[in-house]
DNA sequence: CGTCCGACTTACGTTAACGTCAATCTCATG
DNA sequence: CATGAGATTGACGTTAACGTAAGTCGGACG
């Protein structure tokens, strides 16, 4: 079990993707299998980034953001001025993340408060409907 | 300045969306603007709403959660069953949002890791180019 | 050897969330 | 009254991120 090499059946049954999914992750250049005759093989690298995207999509960002963001944790053999960029780009997405989890902090904290209020309307609507039975 | 009623375009700039997107809204019944003939005029609820839509876009949700949220909000005239659910759909929502909130907490760590790294490797190529000069 | 299964490629279909364009309508202004 | 700036209503176009179907191919099995 976590063999270096999975097939493209283990792989989504591992990560709950579909065949589909990994060969179009594949053709937008975000994943790298290797080839066995026809099949795909996908490395542990393979794995990583995909652990990577999946997490991603889950905060919203796009399949092009992610590709750049993936570039920083792959970024052994670039240019100098390429890998700047790379850095500068990350610093972005850095604070952006930084300021929406800020933003969702808020957010849960309003949600909670109006959930509270939820619970007395809700408490009340009870009360009403037992004092009329 | 902020009069109770507002005119697309100044809710355009105020919010900057365009009226393709208030309009849309409108049809999907995020929004409910009043009319003046055939102009609309949006309310403070409408600005409430659109506050909590954009919110909820940069969190990744689409319009139909963000419609069911909002539900939760402006949830006097309901029924005691049908706001039960809401606020069960609210709850998830907010289990949702903690989780991702911890998650992208998690994740900010991980990329700041990575910026150090850069950093370095950045300074060590820097340093490599100046010796070779 | 036939065939069946899974993977592959190609290509067209789909949904969400608007953009864009054309055809009114309306209202203030010269 | 003509006209020009905005607002409105269809209606069709667009992009991202896959889904789905059709046809192919190579290996395993009876």
């Amino acid at each position: 079990m976590t063999e270096e090499l999975m097939t493209i059946r283990e792989m989504c049954e591992a990560y709950d993707v579909t065949p589909r999914t990994l060969r179009f992750y594949e053709a937008k250049e975000l994943l790298f299998p290797i080839r066995e005759g026809q099949k795909r093989l996908f490395t542990k690298r393979d794995r990583a980034r995909l652990k990577l995207i999946l997490r991603g999509k889950r905060f919203g960002f796009s399949l092009e953001e992610i590709r750049q963001l993936l570039d920083l944790y792959h970024a052994g053999d670039q240019q100098l001025t390429q890998l700047t960029r790379t850095y500068e780009i990350a610093c972005e997405r850095l604070a952006d993340m930084e300021s929406r989890r800020d933003e969702l902090t808020q957010a849960i904290e309003d949600l909670k408060e109006q959930l509270k209020w939820g619970e007395q309307v809700i408490a009340s609507m009870k009360k009403e409907k037992k004092a009329a039975e």
